[in-house]
DNA sequence: CACATCCATGCCGTCAGGTTATGGATGCAG
DNA sequence: CTGCATCCATAACCTGACGGCATGGATGTG
């Protein structure tokens, strides 16, 4: 009695969904081929899975003792492929870096630079995280240390250390009223619009609008990117401003925008982190000892400042 | 990331075996169609799982990972389709319900009449288990009661109830220098060949052999049979004689063979099992009384003795 | 009554999984 | 040294499952 996990994927989105066609669309094939597949699991286990009516499609008894136990499958052959890759990527003497786009500055190179030479049969693999990830892949098991924000959820579960800390500057398009300022207090962006991450990446979304320092004053949205470069393409053309550590000044160049320094918000941090499991994992604490030794870098080194 | 559940036992198989032509042949498939689908596990996971060679496939340290995590895999969706299956059955009012053969005696059409008349809705379905599952398929959730001979490994953990007890008789070739006594003690039987239950039966094995009642005299096996007809066979071909219910004297009468009395081995007992979980469960239990109340059945009932 | 919204069906192209036959590498026995 | 057995890999082929498109049937809704 074979099962491919595809099988199980459709059948837990149908079911979630109750209905066919929009279950079909999520997963990116036909409403035909679904009911199809459905069919099939149905015959497979020779239960009824779904009551079909005009409204859609209803699970059974039996269908909801199949869908609750569906997801804990899903997620344990998850996590038993994370284990597999993880010991196939320490065989092979590779190190999984996951980092924020805002996070990999300057530093990385030198850190990795000194890993080499403290290790040297082993290669640093960088794994830019999409921003729906504040932990860069760590909390799902992805890699092996990450460079990222602080804070950021679901670090309690997690070893950190913080590598440098530097203030929030904000971004604005350079024909803004405040671009002419060299320096502008955060109360005077309360009503600005701002060019936001997509809402799914929840406290990582709030952190950078600075909901904690609006006294409860609502947040206007000009725009929602999903990227550093449709966010900076986003303010060059007024859709909003955004917040932005200091050193993306450095990076994030581009014409049309501007970066001012911010008063009345808190600094923002770098860290690397860990899971608890890696505390013995020698070469894993070679790297953090890495990025503790050569950060903060020299304040006054190759950056070309604005 | 997809995978079949098929594709976890084949690599299940050949890490256990540490050969694919073994392992092949154990999955009933042929060795070229078991090395393409272990290279295409690797290819999915991206991740050399064996070492080849002539030696056979050995497993890497990736490959243990993996390994480490597939039987649970694979155990986990077992549970998930039994506990589907279980809601099933009950969604469609069917109490399933294993026997043993030996156990499914004259009283069993007395017991489902009964249950019947209490349960009008309800369907029993009647599920004869192999020998070599004396708990009748209760114990990997197959069915919801079962009537079985008692003692069976692994009682501890489930609800049981005795029926009925009745002695352990010897069955002999008709040819048998023993087969004209009335009554045969059982040392007199020690030296005998028995035609045996194949060993992976276990407990049960050794059960119907009376081993504790040998002394430490070793066993002599004349044969090993499946199932009670090539069992009877056996006996009446002259390859070997076996210990049965007394009851047996009624229900697997044959040309060739005879029942006799047998003193100095323990009875035996019939009963109705049931898993902890369904204490509550009014159906399983309405099953258990209507067992209790047509049990003894009237021992001069229909039964035409030998 | 036309329309929208469900799910089911028929037909077809593609590809994955299976089979048999065969090859290459490497110990082992005579 | 040679022939043989035992591994796993490769090649050629067949079948069936999966997915896509087009369409049908049932049933509420404006």
């Amino acid at each position: 009695m074979d099962v491919d996990t595809r099988l199980l994927r459709y059948f837990a989105a149908v079911a979630q969904e109750g209905n066919l066609t929009r279950a079909a669309q999520r997963l990116f094939i036909s409403q035909p081929a679904l009911t199809k597949q459905i069919r099939q699991l149905e015959t497979l286990l020779d239960v009824r899975l779904f009551t079909r009516s005009r409204a859609g499609m209803t699970l059974t008894g039996p269908g909801r003792a199949l869908a609750a136990g569906v997801p804990g499958l899903l997620a344990d052959w998850d996590r038993v492929r994370r284990e597999t890759r993880s010991a196939a990527s320490r065989a092979a003497h590779v190190l999984r870096v996951g980092f924020l786009a805002s996070a990999a500055n300057e530093l990385t190179p030198r850190i990795i630079a000194a890993f080499a030479a403290r290790r040297p049969g082993w290669r640093v693999d960088m794994r830019q995280a999409p921003w729906s990830d504040p932990t860069a892949g760590l909390a799902a098991g992805d890699v092996d240390a990450a460079l990222l924000r602080l804070p950021f959820p679901g670090q309690d579960g997690l070893r950190t250390e913080i590598l440098l800390t530097e203030d929030r500057w904000v971004v604005l398009p350079d024909d803004h009223p405040l671009a002419g300022r060299a320096e502008i207090p955060f109360p005077e962006l309360w009503d600005e619009p701002f060019v936001a991450a997509p809402p799914e990446t929840g406290p990582w979304h709030d952190y950078w609008l600075a909901v904690d320092a609006r006294e409860g004053r609502p947040v206007r949205i000009g725009a929602v990117t999903e990227n550093p470069d449709d966010w900076l393409t986003a303010i060059a053309n007024g859709y909003g401003i955004a917040l932005a550590p200091a050193s993306a000044a450095r990076f994030y160049l581009r014409p049309g925008i501007v970066y001012r320094p911010v008063t009345g918000v808190a600094p923002t941090s770098v860290g690397v982190a860990w899971p608890p499991a890696a505390d013995t994992d020698q070469v894993v604490q070679d790297f953090v000892r890495c990025c503790l030794d050569h950060c903060p870098p020299d304040p006054d080194g190759p950056a070309d400042a604005p």
